[in-house]
DNA sequence: AAAATTTGTGAAACCGGTTCCATATGTTTG
DNA sequence: CAAACATATGGAACCGGTTTCACAAATTTT
């Protein structure tokens, strides 16, 4: 049976200011009731109701974190990295999936409605597809929120994003350099993502500042998932003869790709290149391996983990919002014929 | 600036006691009355503090979930379906990570606590490597707790367990029906498993139904761990030569042990089945695609969250404490030698 | 030794809601 | 038309803590 903090003060003789005082160490206890009432507390088993202390406190030590999605080693990855920070100082993880249930648009208000009722003192938000307008009513909420992978530092807000453009300068840089390739396709993600335009910028660069035209390279559109990949193959392979590579934007269509390549008798990395970007668990399992770009998601976790909760901590002091940006990593495997 | 229902009352004309019935719909409201506390607090914006509602309702609406960890495909499957119930009835999910952090036994520390001060309504665990001694504590906190994974049906606290041993076994049948293979090693998980430890019971359980013996089988003790996998290869490469098959006791160890085997000249698959147990997500579309046994994850996750919610919200029912087993089910691909 | 300061404690207000109860008015029912 | 009941509202208690403030006792400073 639960004790309140008013029982504890009566077994103990004691007002419940001292116990509590007793409890935070906070103003002052003689050492005599301290102990006694440590004594108390040890052994009827008290624990202060966290619902009360919130109140009082008006701090929940709780960080919200909002994802697209979870399949995948990417989410994990921000996980661990944000996990770890939070819980070493002290705070709970309120996660929020966006692809649970059919209903992005639902989950969305969920996780905003947990922050207009304060259920958290901070949040982490990685939502590629939010708009705009959304932001900057959040905004306004005068709660600390960092951005994963998305920049509204216009908007006064923090975010923490991953280079993608030199990313994908080095992954052509390598194919064109090292390789001598020259006609190298392009898969793009869906239309709305970021990450997908900044990608195909840094291609369109590098190819540029190879001397390359990229007029006549063949580009499509997909979705980023494996069997759009696969989809994708069937138009690919009209051009396929002439191609030296294929680069997709990131390592799920890349997969994809190369399986119904093989399903058609071509060799992927020996007849014609295939890479992503992402660096996925199984990327360097795959047959071939698979030559990628890898994206720090646990540090990505981690950094603005530690930005929330220096926010969280210190409100009133000033600072403008950050934009930060963490470098990506070329991984050069097999599968762009090295 | 944060409006309070004292102040929403104030501007309506109003007391707190009928704001706050219009605000849920409980007691009496005149129409008219409803409608002018509706367009104020549509006005200012207004949102009820979580933490006052959760102190004087004496519920949080929150859920927590355990996990052992985050990477792999396995653990976002279960976040995939306790997510999906949770938010859809309307509660949050506060998630802990075991292996976030070097240290398991404070993660577990703090979850504990989580539960102890009420943070959450109920908890969804997944700790394989939890004592007793703490489960029975855990039951005294007349908490709803669910255990994945794990029986403590006789400490009188609900699980959700995966059929380990029938999923082997029809493995195993496979393997010797199928292609007649009679000499199979195992590759075991950690002693302290119970998975490894069904899993290694099932394999011993068919072989003894087709009149093989096993005491001169080899078995292997690791870890779970792609490294653990090719750790073992060199061991296990002794016997390769009088080898039929190969059954891992996870996914992972399996591509590990594939892996070494590769590099080492031999073809899994070919030269020497090998298999796995998770149906991980990268299991098809490796080289050769790996046959496993498939682990309803997601389910799992659904399934406990429902049955959270109905303790939670029915906690005077008496019900007996449940254990309900999810079917396993074989997945053939080709690494068996199909 | 008086004044000032530090230490220890409890009463009461507060955090921001919900809910019980009393009261007032409008409607039915007998 | 009085009694019974449904509707509408506000006051006050309550959820379980923290924090401010007042006050007394013990210590230190002057």
């Amino acid at each position: 049976m639960k004790l309140t903090i008013s029982q504890i003060a009566r077994l103990a003789g004691v007002s419940k200011s001292t116990v509590s005082r007793a409890l935070n160490g906070s103003g002052y206890v003689s050492e005599v009731t301290r102990r006694k009432i440590q004594d108390i507390i040890r052994k009827y088993d008290y624990v202060p109701d966290s619902k009360a202390v919130s109140l009082s406190k008006r701090r929940t030590f709780t960080i919200g974190l909002v994802l697209p999605s979870t399949s995948g080693p990417f989410y994990g990855e921000v996980i661990r990295g944000v996990e770890e920070v939070l819980s070493s100082r002290g705070y709970f993880t309120l996660l929020t999936v966006l692809d649970s249930g059919q209903d992005e648009v639902r989950a969305r208000k969920r996780y905003l409605s947990a922050i207009r009722e304060r259920r958290v003192d901070g949040a982490i938000i990685f939502d590629p597809t939010i708009d705009e307008e959304t932001v900057s009513k959040l905004s306004r909420c005068r709660m600390p929120i960092i951005f994963l992978l998305k920049d509204f530092q216009s908007l006064g807000i923090d975010s923490v994003v991953v280079d993608n453009l030199s990313g994908s300068v080095s992954m052509v840089n390598h194919l064109v350099e090292k390789h001598g390739y020259r006609c190298i396709a392009f898969i793009r993600g869906p239309e709305v993502s970021d990450d997908s335009e900044e990608r195909f910028q840094g291609f369109v660069e590098s190819l540029k500042r190879h001397g390359i035209s990229c007029d006549d390279l063949p580009v499509f559109v997909s979705n980023f998932t494996f069997e759009g990949g696969r989809r994708i193959y069937k138009e690919l392979r009209k051009f396929l003869h002439r191609l030296d590579a294929v680069f997709c934007a990131n390592d799920e269509m890349a997969l994809g790709i190369m399986e119904e390549m093989k399903n058609d008798g071509y060799k992927p990395g020996i007849d014609v290149a295939v890479v992503g970007f992402d660096d996925a668990f199984w990327a360097g399992h795959i047959e071939p391996p698979l030559t990628t770009v890898h994206q720090p998601m646990y540090e990505v976790g981690k950094i603005s983990a530690e930005r929330i909760l220096d926010r969280v901590e210190s409100p009133d002091v000033f600072k403008d919002p950050v934009k930060i940006t963490l470098r990506t990593r070329l991984v050069v495997r097999k599968s762009c014929g090295c």
